[in-house]
DNA sequence: CTGGTTGCAAACGATTTGCACCCGC
DNA sequence: GCGGGTGCAAATCGTTTGCAACCAG
């Protein structure tokens, strides 16, 4: 559930190559940089996560530039966000990666993302019921997962 | 569903109340006064909703006092919060309201609330078999619902 | 060439926080 | 009276934007 990315990005430089077009933009070389390093990541990012590693991988592209990246590939459906209540979004590659639970762990703060045919059933049942055309959607769990508890802050 | 809040107020009464005890803090006239106010909200509510609904009511509660407290009362499980995308939090009473699945009208930016048992056996099916201990979530569903389709500015 | 693009730094907007005074218990 | 609470205004912090110089087609 790690590679499958990376036999992703031929298909997604095409989508986002169409996506510019029809907006009448360019695929720069930064936006070629980043959706080549986007694809290089594993799991959830932030930005700020993003602008790191880049710096470590001496990939240069400004803070602004990565933003406005991020939204168009969010808008032309490469990437996904999600909120985990963390204070800042975090990105993923929607490409090739079915839409997914996150169960996020309020002790040890882990995310882990977990598939669930049934859910997805009961979802499109619903949606149908609602006269309601789901284009994405996002489920987060809070909990906590059997290998946390950490020390007490509660009780 | 609009009235069952009125009749949880003092059950939402009593859980702030023991909430404040339990951690040595004050049920002062403010907290009172904002508890009250929010269970005369209808749906959900921002920040930002809640401060002008309460200066038109002449509730006079500080912006930092108003923040401290959602916050408090998200932790007792009086409240809970939702990103519908519009980049501010909102709020709604949880307190005997099943949670439920929100979808969003990605054209006219409307948000209905609704209710699956389906989901939710689905929903702890997959905990169960994570060992996943659920103690909240939130499930968005942006999509377009049949009565909207604004203007385009999609194809 | 021309219109989109980038980087910088300043602007934003929701939320948080430091602090001096105030109030619940 | 004591320890927590409140309001205010300033500070945070992720994200957005105005602008002048800079590239893609």
């Amino acid at each position: 559930m790690v590679d499958p990315k990376e036999k992703h990005l031929p298909e997604a430089r095409g989508i986002y190559s169409e996506f510019l077009k029809k907006n009448k933009m360019f695929f720069t070389k930064e936006r070629t940089q980043l959706l080549d390093f986007i694809f290089e990541q594993k799991g959830h990012f932030s930005a700020d996560e993003l602008m790191f590693e880049m710096q470590k991988a001496d990939v240069k592209v400004s803070r602004a530039t990565l933003y406005r990246s991020l939204s168009q590939m969010v808008e032309a459906g490469i990437l996904s966000e999600s909120d985990f209540g963390h204070g800042h979004t975090h990105y993923e590659i929607a490409i090739g990666n079915k839409p997914h639970v996150h169960l996020i762990c309020t002790d040890s703060g882990d995310v882990r993302e977990v598939y669930s045919q049934k859910l997805e059933d009961a979802l499109n049942d619903l949606a149908r019921k609602e006269g309601f055309k789901i284009k994405r959607y996002k489920i987060q769990v809070f909990g906590v997962s059997k290998g946390s508890r950490k020390q007490a802050s509660k009780l």
